[in-house]
DNA sequence: AATGTCATCAACCGCCTGTCG
DNA sequence: GCGACAGGCGGTTGATGACAT
């Protein structure tokens, strides 16, 4: 059959309200077909990153508090490049936000190491006096490492660590990573840390609208009750 | 005020994994 | 066990706004 055309990028308002009504319908998984079901021209992929990074009623924004940045941090030297599996522990972050955040802040770390190295006589003297995480690791390349073996320019690098699952995890001086970030605030404990649950998506639905009545619905969103049409309602069958 | 550069973030892509028939 | 499919994840790109010159 004709595959109708997808729309891509930057989603609209009434996309949005739209999504977020089905998901709330449905629930948050069967991507494919809450994207089908609601009417919007968006893969089911596109959907749930959607709904995952941008309308989750949970999802907290702005600026990353020092503390987040520490816990990211100190994660990321745990863990590597499990973004979601760090996002876990951040809650209303996502691992979108996180990579972004850690991709941002490393690329600057790169740019100022390579500055350091190129001013610097002594240029092995960069990380000797760190105190390392493991302090038994062996001298460590910094120069950061790609699957193939070649190097990643916005990956500063670390040991690399078999651990037993077989999973890789690079381990980072502790020394290393906090020195590129400016020490929070004393006063800026974690008990001053306001979450902030602002999903734009509220911003729309001032009324809850998302709780619209029947005849309402059916305006809104005409695809669905002709979709339920067809499939003679069994959606709620069972 | 105009232009260039940088930082940020939303979104897409491709691969991997888990599940189901 | 195998293939198909959906969902999840990490990497990457592109648009946009902020800031510097």
């Amino acid at each position: 059959m004709a595959q109708e055309e997808m729309r891509k990028g930057p989603w609209a308002e009434q996309e949005d309200l739209q999504l977020a009504f089905y998901v709330n319908l449905f629930g948050d998984r069967r991507w494919d077909f809450l994207a089908k079901v609601s009417g919007l021209r968006r893969t089911g992929k596109s959907c749930r990153l959607r709904w995952v990074n941008y309308l989750h009623p949970g999802l907290k924004r702005g600026k990353m508090t020092p503390q987040e940045e520490r816990l990211i941090l100190e994660l990321h030297s745990k863990w590597g490049n499990r973004w979601s599996k760090i996002a876990i522990k951040l809650p209303g972050r996502t691992d979108n936000e996180i990579k972004n955040y850690w991709r941002t802040h490393m690329r600057k770390k790169a740019q100022d190491e390579r500055k350091n190295k190129a001013s610097t006589i002594s240029p092995s003297s960069s990380f000797s006096n760190s105190s390392s995480f493991y302090s038994n690791s062996p001298d460590v390349d910094f120069t950061p490492i790609m699957e193939n073996n070649e190097r990643n320019f916005y990956d500063t690098g670390g040991v690399e660590k078999k651990i037993n699952d077989g999973d890789k995890m690079k381990v980072y001086s502790m020394d290393e990573i906090w020195k590129d970030i400016e020490l929070p605030d004393e006063s800026e404990t974690m008990n001053n840390i306001k979450p902030i649950m602002s999903s734009p998506l509220w911003n729309y639905c001032p009324n809850n609208t998302l709780w619209m009545s029947d005849e309402e619905e059916t305006k809104m969103f005409p695809q669905f009750y002709s979709y339920l049409d067809n499939q003679d309602n069994t959606f709620f069958a069972g």
